[in-house]
DNA sequence: TTGTGTTTTATTGCCTCC
DNA sequence: GGAGGCAATAAAACACAA
């Protein structure tokens, strides 16, 4: 915007502590001119209050010259402003009254306050949002170290109880080991261990993960006997392909859900998968 | 002193509302 | 159509480092 302004500074104006053209002002396209002898007689910027009242100072104003209002101007200003950031005409010409300033002048003040309000609210609205998604990242961070953390401590157990069955062949495992070791795990990690009443007759558990190597593995080669784990898992399976109620994911993925809690993950879970289920459902339920 | 960045005052043009 | 609001911008006034 090419814009400058010439200042008519008239006896009428200066009598009123108006150097500004307000309503019904004259503007003029062109650069304002101030030359060295008239920058040489700038004035500090805050004004005493005495000189307000002063009309030497007024007279000493030369034209064209675009004025800081006072701190007794600016202090009421943003008193009045506090109190309503609207500006109705009477408050406007009421306000211009007290100042000594034009009408305008008061509406450009509120105009410009408005924005700069504006400007530090986005900035405080930025800062709010900001320390939000750090928050919110620094606990997701934490909550992707515990579940690679987990992770491994599942396929380190998991090798750890196939090293042990190799190690004792002709042992019985399903005495020693097939009921015993799940509730280690499940101390392990804080999982609580409960009877599966509600399936049909067996009592299964397991400990797995989608991504992972699984503790419990198909009938024929498990080191757990299959009444307890795997044939579980296949009768499970079974039922929800003969009901049509598999939606395509893992066995597994369902397993540590708790039972009253595990229709609604058949809706909701999809998308999340082990861990989201672990978030979602809380510690997870053995059974 | 001077260059540069920031703040303040004011204008312009567009939009909305009555 | 006029009044008033807002965004964008100009330009003066000011602050401050080099």
């Amino acid at each position: 915007m090419e814009s400058g302004r010439l200042f008519f500074d008239t006896s009428a104006c200066r009598g009123n502590n108006m150097l500004f053209l307000g309503d019904g002002e004259l503007s003029f396209r062109g650069r304002s001119m101030m030359s060295m002898e008239e920058s040489s007689k700038r004035r500090p910027f805050f004004t005493s209050p005495d000189e307000l009242f002063d009309d030497e100072y007024y007279e000493e104003q030369l034209p064209e010259k675009k004025r800081r209002l006072t701190s007794e101007q600016v202090h009421l200003l943003e008193k009045s402003f506090e109190e309503e950031n609207k500006l109705e005409p009477e408050r406007k010409t009421q306000l211009a009254k007290k100042l000594g300033l034009q009408p305008r002048q008061v509406a450009v003040w509120f105009q410009n306050r408005r924005a700069r309000w504006k400007t530090k609210q986005l900035e405080r609205d930025y800062d709010v949002l900001r320390a939000s998604y750090d928050s919110l990242l620094s606990s997701y961070d934490s909550l992707v170290k515990d579940n690679e953390k987990l992770k491994s401590e599942v396929v380190s157990l998991n090798e750890k109880l196939q090293v042990e069955a190799k190690e004792i062949p002709g042992e019985p495992i399903s005495d020693k080991k097939s009921e015993a070791m799940p509730v280690d795990i499940a101390q392990i990690f804080g999982m609580k261990v409960v009877e599966d009443r509600l399936s049909t007759g067996s009592v299964g558990s397991a400990v797995v993960d989608e991504g992972s190597p699984q503790l419990v593995v198909d009938s024929v080669d498990s080191y757990f006997p299959a009444e307890n784990y795997a044939v579980a898992a296949v009768e499970r399976v079974q039922s929800e392909e003969d009901d049509g109620s598999d939606d395509g994911r893992s066995y597994f993925s369902d397993v540590f859900v708790a039972p009253e809690t595990e229709h609604q993950n058949n809706e909701e879970g999809e998308a999340m998968g082990w861990w989201g289920n672990m978030l979602h459902n809380g510690p997870p339920v053995l059974f």
